[in-house]
DNA sequence: AATAAAAGTGACAAATTTGTAACTGTACCT
DNA sequence: AGGTACAGTTACAAATTTGTCACTTTTATT
């Protein structure tokens, strides 16, 4: 379950708030300052933090710079002060997004969703056909069972997963795997290694379904 | 250098945008229209687009959903109608922001470079001391130098960056990476690849200053 | 200082990965 | 239809990875 703190001087707000977030599926806690919420982060495993600047001790940035030092939790702002240098701070501390108040509960839910997708907090999982690419874990499973992709065969899926619906030529992606200072190896490697990574993620390797054959032009994930 | 895409019905605001945006440092093509807009997609290799809803043929959510069908481009939004709904949809299509005319220059140019951040497509490069670790391309260098990390290892390194600054347990960290159906492994192998990896990224593995270990708790990455 | 627990080291065999070569199959071209 | 690039396959040796063992070192606590 995903897992929210909100940071807030107000306790209307963080009344409502946690309310509505509650009956969206996260599971809430707050803190009014800056002492408890750094402590609560570092007690309990957080998925995301909406921040208030003016909070009961110290300050937003301030917490959004502690916790942006120390962990990788996704941190919103959720301020009166929508001005613009005040916005462009948050984002120089690293926050992920900037919300100003009066919120909308639709939309701010709606950003949070974004953002726990951006940063891969839910699931950076991408899936091919039935194939599931972990890049936060760095693993690959098939209907949930583990692939044991070699390094250089998960090189290689990761360069189609961000070129999705490209066609990379040979060429190219023995530039992106296997440059080594300028030095290439053999072009068939390529070839060998597209068929070793299509045994194990493909269900009809003859018959590829997510990596196809763009001839002679290269390849393309679908 | 990366290449922005403006959608925009308005020649105005593109003349202004364009200027801006090649104020700072980025490269910016424009389309006024679905039609154009697309093909434009396909042609060039973009780094991000800025979209208006309302544009000369089709509109902006088609685009969105086309692109998003496609490709692993960032989208953000650029429109009058702030509204909720128009929001909330823009978001539900996949889109990366949502930004309400009129906008501020220097704020658009924040969450540009955020969701350029947040999408890894300018660099999901994690700086550990000398070390550079791409999540993108699955790859780890030392002060530029490729390290060949073998599969288990940059997993290993990811179980730690996923959780920086955090103490991780021996069996934690076994259950992170060796969990095969709840099974594990010898657990001594833990202590063994811990060695292994230092000897990779460490400067002095015998004097470790990224991962520390933390006596009778586990292992913690600084 | 002696002890015990925790962490680190070096070495090893088995398994896997990696790159290449020789060969086979297939689509596209006159 | 036949030829020719291009792509796919099979098999193989060398290198690397992987897991474990026996042993050493370090640290905390009597």
């Amino acid at each position: 379950m995903t897992k929210i703190l909100i940071v807030e001087d107000d306790k209307g707000i963080i009344e409502n708030l946690t309310e509505y977030l509650e009956g969206e599926g996260f599971a809430v806690i707050s803190a009014n300052g800056q002492t408890k919420a750094l402590e609560l982060v570092e007690k309990e495993k957080l998925d995301l933090v909406l921040l208030d600047v003016s909070i009961a001790d110290g300050n937003g940035f301030a917490v959004c710079s502690a916790i942006k030092a120390e962990y990788n939790i996704p941190v919103i702002f959720l301020t009166a002060s929508g001005d613009e240098y005040s916005t462009v701070t948050g984002f120089n501390l690293g926050a992920d997004d900037y919300i100003a108040k009066p919120f909308r509960p639709r939309e701010l839910v709606s950003r949070i969703k974004n953002i726990l997708r951006l940063t891969g907090n839910t699931g950076a999982v991408i899936q091919l056909a039935d194939v599931q690419v972990d890049t936060v874990k760095g693993t690959a499973k098939k209907n949930g069972q583990e692939l044991y992709l070699s390094a250089l065969e998960y090189r290689l899926l990761l360069a189609f997963i961000n070129n999705r619906g490209a066609v990379l030529s040979r060429t190219q992606l023995l530039e992106m795997i296997w440059d080594i200072a300028g030095e290439f190896v053999n072009d068939n490697t390529l070839t060998v290694y597209i068929k070793r990574l299509r045994e194990k993620i493909e269900d009809d390797p003859q018959n590829p379904q997510i990596i196809k054959t763009i001839r002679g032009l290269g390849y393309r994930l679908d």
